[in-house]
RNA sequence: GUGGAUGUAGCUCAGUUGGUUAGAGCACCAGAUUGUGGCUCUGGGGGUCGUGGGUUCGAGUCCCAUCUUCCACCCCA
């Protein structure tokens, strides 16, 4: 083999794309209900996009970026994620000028360059949804539900909803400066991460995982503490309308998420028994970055869904998909003459709207048969040179085993009312 | 980016202290049944032993490098 895939890539193959069919299936009649339109944006941007939107002192924007110069030595990057793109469409596109709020939603591929584990790759699947100008701790626990919602129709249990608040930017002033406050005298046992945290962004020490940072943090003061009284509201409203929706949660206040353009409602959902990345989707308000994009002030909330981990999730909890489905009807031929006849039939069958295949390898009635079997096709029509004389077809049921003979001009509607009825 | 494992047929794996032509089950193809799938039996095709070096009379086996995948960290979906 001249090469493989790149590290951290797969191929979905016939046999595992059906469970993403069917997921996409789920997820955009999902989007229907909860009227949100779909967006197709580019899977590539200019990187300064992401710098901005996304945060310079991210993860994602200083080591996880796939990052290159085109032909025209621009700056290019493939996304790491869908909400910036989102606003740059929203903008560019004007989509503010037109009836608000604007309820998107898209799929498809996201990269970042990590070193791949299981439930985490360096092409990996998102859904997700942006709605843009509508402040309403209503539509915080719209995007919550909805998130739960699709999880729930693929038969998922056990999953676990954080929920946190980070309050607006005078909030977040109030908290680094308590949080200062508070670990000052404590730096020197902590890890060199949080000491450089201390500075830069103290409300990512809540989240450190070492064990002595965590011990030092108990007690600290935490997002929740800080939040001015119409944050505090908005945080309580949000937790009024999922109650309201009966949908459990815990509220987390070492949630924090990695990007710095969250403000108020931040969640996370998390899977048992996938590992160590058990985030299967995420989101929340991000009230300041459209306009931090070059925009009007406009509110902003969204999530996303990590299909990957999703699927994973599935297949350990034994999910249910759709049966794999097999052609309606495969076409046995026996001889030159009968090839040529075949050929005209299949036409026909398609052409009234049934999955039809045949054999192309000059195989044997018998390994006809099975080969039918195998592509798991409900009804075989055999079709010899004594047919082909007679005008008829041997119609076989695959299920039941049973077979009959029928007029040959007789197939197509009897295949389609057959068909029809099961 | 850090640490630790892993890699033999399409899949799951066996392969002795380094020793002749690398095996099994499943899958695939064919035959038993010259026109009938699933069960059974028989036979067949398929491997540069991840890749590249090295040690050795001789390497699937030992050493080094590299790639992949997996596990953990960082972080996230």
């Amino acid at each position: 083999m001249l090469t493989t895939r790149p590290r951290g890539t797969s191929d979905i193959i016939p046999g595992q794309v059906e469970k993403w069919q069917y997921l996409e299936h789920v997820f955009r009649r999902l989007c229907r209900e909860y009227d949100y339109a779909e967006i197709r944006l580019p899977i590539f941007e200019h990187t300064e996009l992401f710098q901005r939107g996304v945060g310079e002192t991210t993860d994602i924007v200083e080591k996880e970026m796939y990052t290159f110069l085109d032909r025209g030595k621009r700056s290019i990057t493939l996304r790491p994620e869908g909400t910036a793109p989102a606003v740059r469409a929203y903008l560019e596109n004007r989509l503010y000028a037109g009836p608000q709020p604007v309820k998107l939603y898209y799929t498809g591929p996201m990269f970042r360059y990590d070193r791949p584990q299981a439930g985490r790759y360096r092409q990996f699947h998102q859904f997700g949804v942006e709605v843009f100008g509508a402040h309403d701790p209503a539509v915080d626990a719209e995007v919550i539900a909805m998130a739960m919602d699709f999880y729930s129709r693929l038969g998922l249990q056990g999953l676990e909803l954080h929920l946190n608040s980070v309050g607006c930017p005078g909030c977040r002033a109030v908290l680094r400066k308590k949080l200062q406050e508070f670990f000052r005298p404590h730096l020197d046992g902590m890890c060199a991460d949080c000491r450089g945290r201390f500075e830069r962004n103290p409300l990512r020490i809540l989240d450190c995982k070492v064990e002595r940072c965590r011990e030092v943090s108990t007690g600290a003061p935490t997002t929740v503490d800080c939040l001015c009284p119409d944050c505090a509201a908005h945080f309580q409203a949000v937790q009024d309308y999922l109650a309201v929706l009966a949908i459990p949660y815990v509220v987390d206040p070492r949630l924090v998420r990695g990007l710095d353009y969250y403000t108020h409602t931040a969640f996370e959902i998390m899977a048992a028994d996938i590992g160590a990345q058990s985030s299967i989707g995420g989101g929340g308000r991000y009230d300041g970055l459209i306009e931090a994009c070059g925009g009007p002030p406009t509110p902003g909330i969204g999530y996303a869904l990590g299909l990957e981990r999703i699927l994973l999730t599935m297949e350990r909890q034994g999910c249910a998909f759709p049966p794999p489905e097999g052609p309606d009807v495969f076409l046995a031929v026996a001889g030159e003459p009968a090839s040529l006849e075949a050929v005209r039939l299949l036409q026909q069958l398609r052409r009234a709207g049934l999955a039809a295949a045949r054999d192309y390898l000059g195989r044997s009635l018998k390994a006809q048969m099975k080969y039918a079997g195998k592509l798991n096709a409900r009804y075989v029509v055999i079709l010899g040179g004594d047919e082909l004389a007679r005008r008829v077809v041997t119609l076989k049921d695959m299920a039941a085993g049973t077979q009959e003979e029928i007029p040959a001009d007789r197939l197509v509607d009897g295949l389609c009312r057959r068909c029809r009825e099961s």
